[in-house]
DNA sequence: CTGAAAGCGCTTACAG
DNA sequence: CTGAAAGCGCTTACAG
């Protein structure tokens, strides 16, 4: 079937033109006779000629590659955001035929990437996740790569892709003011992650939009499991109406930690996510939490990237949709 | 930083020698002078030079890629598996300086990974899944490019990674056999998976060394969603005394539909999946199943296709260790 | 131990 | 509309 390789050599000489011809016939670029086309494509068909992306890429200076970076961290939870992100740029990549590339990267260690951006393997790279202070962020900006990253980040000149999490926080923490929730307690997440900071920045707008006294909120960051149930113990002992989690996997653990003190959800409290996830939703009683589509999320930083690679302008930042999914987590009790 | 790209030429003329010498000074193949090779290797440290992949692939008609697959329908359910699977990969990949590509596959439509396969971007291919008829697996074997397959197959001359599923399973069930149990309902997953097949074997092979009368253990094939409580019921109606459910996914939804009914695990019908997950982990009761190393399955896999793109000798299957988890969900009850 | 030269398989000015 | 030739940045017989 595959017999041996054939190269654009190949087919010049079984047809008598140059490779020149060859070349423009595939690619489209340049004048080629309306006939000499025909023929050269009907027989590429044929004989099942595939021009090699390595040498095209070579002579181009171009990869038709790129990169996506994938947290060695990743497996905290069992998210499956990063692989749902995937799905999203492959899929992109594949329409503008292109291939995707993974590289691992660490909290710290970014020599992986590092390698691939100096190898001049990709023609640019999406980071699907952003710390306060990203090293990779770092590199690919001294680097010259193009590159756009998933998630907000401080540094300057980046080009972004993120869901709205802020916006979505706040809308979150609204509803449940305006069905008469007054006293929470944030459960936050890693600091060094962007978004940390984004869901706090939502939550703090609406709460402050609303007028609720200061004290009336409290917040935990960086919560870690091993003093969760010391912070849910605390929390069930105070007048707290309703915890907020920053994230499913936060949620699922205050949940357990809830229902082990034999407590009811809603009835004794009130639990949010502010983040969703399949766990989340078998969940009984069903939790109230926002939702964001990471699939989405790919698709538009790949197709960001690429404009990027093909020197069009975008938008430095990008903020998809979400929606807000009341559940009975939260449902009014009295 | 990052100023121009340089080249091997560039260090040659700086240095006054000849690229052939340059490039032998780098890859370590033939002689080189003592003092001239360091002389070279510390000017490319200093000047930051890192050889161009596409050239030296084009010249050696080598990519020092590796393609990885990733099903399209793998968000059946949230298995982390491929996602631990590709980071196994990664890590070999990167210990032998090769980088890994994606390319998603359908059920039955493989195009974008012959596309990869023609345009020689790899130099190998890693099948994270295997179906009874595998189209990937096909196409592979006639376009004589080096793969191996994560999972069982019939296709012969295929070199494969697995999981001892049969094995494992059959052992999970002798233990429940010994403990006394003797009715078995058996929920099964698509049968057009391989690994369905091996799991019903490993299990048949319990019974029979048991010498279990045919008629005690009763076997669904192809369970789906919505005929899930249907079954249950027909189930929990008979004398079963024990669910095994091929997969996380079908468990849950077993486990479920059990509590759904007020009946209580391990009391009143007993409960154990053939795949572990988180998910179960953190069920009450803890659920009895088998538990297996999805990131070393990757590593394997990996380090086998690279032995076998370096023409090294490789066992044909290499199958991995498991463990089994005897939990609650299966305690005996009298 | 070291180099000049051809080659890997394409693309792209330049010339016609 | 079509070609000869140089070039992309490496490697590798072949010769010395």
């Amino acid at each position: 079937m595959d017999n041996k390789k054939i190269t654009i050599d190949d087919v010049a000489k079984a047809l008598n033109v140059s490779k020149t011809t060859v070349s423009r016939a595939i690619s489209g670029k340049g004048r080629v006779g309306a006939t000499t086309r025909e023929r050269i494509l009907s027989y590429i068909e044929e004989h099942n000629y595939v021009p090699s992306a390595m040498a095209k890429g070579l002579a181009q200076s171009t990869t038709y590659n790129i990169g996506i970076t994938m947290p060695e961290d990743f497996a905290l939870v069992d998210l499956p955001f990063f692989q749902k992100c995937l799905t999203g740029v492959c899929e992109k990549a594949s329409e503008n035929d292109m291939d995707v590339l993974i590289s691992t990267v660490g909290i710290t260690d970014v020599s992986r990437l590092e390698k691939l951006v100096k190898n001049r393997k990709v023609d640019g790279v999406i980071l699907t996740r952003t710390l306060t202070d990203d090293p990779a962020e770092e590199l690919l900006s001294r680097s010259g790569l193009k590159f756009v990253t998933i998630g907000t980040g401080k540094r300057n000149g980046v080009v972004r892709v993120d869901n709205d999490h802020e916006a979505a926080c706040e809308e979150l923490t609204s509803n449940l003011i305006k069905q008469g929730t007054k006293k929470f307690a944030l459960m936050c997440g890693n600091s060094l992650h962007v978004v940390t900071k984004n869901r706090m920045k939502g939550f703090i707008n609406a709460v402050e939009a609303a007028k609720i006294p200061n004290k009336d909120a409290v917040i935990f960051e960086d919560v870690l499991d091993k003093d969760m149930e010391a912070i849910v113990e605390k929390i069930v002992g105070s007048d707290t109406e309703c915890i907020l989690c920053m994230d499913d996997a936060i949620c699922i653990k205050v949940i357990d930690s809830i229902k082990k003190r034999g407590l009811k959800i809603p009835k004794d409290i009130k639990v949010a996510s502010f983040y969703n996830s399949t766990v989340l939703e078998r969940n009984t009683p069903s939790v109230t939490s926002l939702s964001f589509d990471a699939t989405e999320l790919g698709r538009v930083a790949c197709e960001t990237l690429i404009k990027l690679i093909k020197e069009e302008s975008v938008p430095t930042k990008t903020l998809l949709k979400y929606e807000v999914l009341m559940k009975e987590s939260t449902r009014k009790t009295k």
